[in-house]
DNA sequence: CTCCTTACGCACTTCAAGGTTCGTAACCGA
DNA sequence: TCGGTTACGAACCTTGAAGTGCGTAAGGAG
């Protein structure tokens, strides 16, 4: 009764989620930090992704008003993708992430092992 | 050549998101910020969690020694969830993410609208 | 005339997250 | 004896995210 429920609709928090939580985003993100990269180059720093994956990516990315697209129509064709002012806004964000993961993820670490530990071995005895 | 190549492995909001990103997540941390709660008055907080998502997230949250779980063994037994101090550091982070989503979010859902009617009638022309 | 390039789109498959339902221990009150 | 309670576990199914591979335009180099 004290406090009200909960319901994921209203909560920003999982919005938030909807938009980074996707494999491949926050590596994109990151590789605009620094300014405008083309599709080819994206391609060659992100390990692993594949040109379907980032293509997808810079879909949803755009979509959501988070990075820009500029089109040069010249034969092969030159597409540069850079963060928007929105998208800058979430650098922080995942900075604080980072940070937290730098300082914590160590720990949880830890925890994991020690609870796989005491599942396998513990409920025997 | 600039920047070094990014992978999933070495990003640290990579391993964040692997925590956090569930769907239930957030919502269960949050029903723990103001202390000890029962799971059966979890289940009436969180609105459209099944019992078994319920149980799965604090089971992962446990394990990653973001929650602990505290069994009486009566009848009928009584299980009470807490958050950790390691869980605790979370907050400040999902509180910066809910602020972001609170000032952009708005910006986001407008720069979709714009972006699926261009989808849908700009082709076309 | 043919191959090479860039930046895709499309079709198909796989896999894991999430959801639904049912069963369970153990005691207490009626 | 029998239903009610709490906090689960296990089996099953569905859905969507992610991965793989192939096709393509448009022109320039050879």
């Amino acid at each position: 009764m004290r406090t009200p429920d909960i319901s994921i609709e209203e909560c920003t928090y999982s919005h938030v989620l909807e938009i980074v939580s996707n494999k491949w985003t926050a590596l994109v993100i990151y590789s605009l930090e620094n300014g405008t990269v083309r599709y080819g180059e994206m391609m060659g720093r992100i390990k692993g992704i594949s040109q379907k994956m980032l293509t997808q990516t810079l879909r949803q990315l755009e979509r959501d008003g988070l990075v820009g697209r500029k089109v040069t129509p010249v034969v092969p064709p030159i597409v540069e993708y850079t963060l928007t002012p929105l998208g800058e806004t979430l650098i922080p964000c995942m900075r604080m992430l980072n940070v937290w993961a730098t300082d914590h993820f160590p720990h949880v670490k830890k925890a994991r092992e020690e609870y796989d530990i005491g599942e396998t071995s513990g409920t025997i005895a």
